[in-house]
DNA sequence: TCATAGCGATTACGGGTGTAGTCAAGCAGG
DNA sequence: CCTGCTTGACTACACCCGTAATCGCTATGA
């Protein structure tokens, strides 16, 4: 089982699911305006995601490229077990039913999930 | 917005959920059990629920019987909604199709959901 | 009345997290 | 060749978390 990544972390990670590779500095440049970190946090939170082996780097000249080692994809699916094992028993139908209840969708929205499983059926 | 709960803290949440109120030394017996915990250690998670106003407790002779003081109903949307929140962009149907596509939902539980969505129009 | 058992409160301590400063090394420019 | 900028590595530090021992108070039984 992979380390778990940390909000800070994720925020890093998402920039790299939008593009990668990249170096320390330009990941900083997006992260310093919606979040407003120095570049040397930016650095601690790859160092910890190095260290996780949620990223991998490889060397560029003088600076690292950072890449992500783990899929969008897995991460969600894993967190989104989290959820359903913490609150729900393990079992996927409460939480839909649970968000489906609380999130008060509208006609449209359940028509458009009513399609979209529709699909799904093999 | 409320503190968050921690994973250890959750376990006793449950508990009071499932009955309350209740002293510190019943909700250890259930834990210790379970959990493998000592008193104390239930008694530290204690405090600090209620330090964080989730549970609350009224003197009762020489102890405190403690209650909740969040519904589990409400806990559970709101780390739902901060999963959707931090995940999906906030939107239910990206979860919605995830779950559908990553836990490989079968056609009857499929057919569950649809039957639950359909109720759920107005 | 006095020891004691039983409570909550306080303290402990190692590890993770958020946020950042400082250090050491190497490359670039004078 | 030396100096200084750039970059990752190391260090820092306060706070949260998991887990627990110990302290101090008080009611109760002898």
């Amino acid at each position: 089982m992979q380390e778990r990544i940390s909000d800070a972390e994720l925020a890093v990670m998402e920039v790299l699911w939008e593009e990668a590779p990249l170096a320390a500095k330009q990941i900083a440049g997006k992260l310093s305006d919606s979040r407003g970190w120095t570049l040397t946090t930016v650095k601690t939170l790859l160092s910890r995601l190095a260290a996780k082996a949620a990223v991998s780097h490889a060397q560029d000249g003088r600076q690292f490229l950072y890449t992500p080692a783990v899929e969008r994809e897995d991460y969600v699916t894993g967190e989104s077990r989290r959820l359903v094992d913490r609150l729900f028993g393990g079992k996927f139908m409460p939480l839909v039913a649970h968000l489906a209840e609380k999130e008060k969708l509208s006609d449209n929205e359940i028509a458009e999930i009513e399609r979209l499983l529709e699909e799904m059926k093999s």
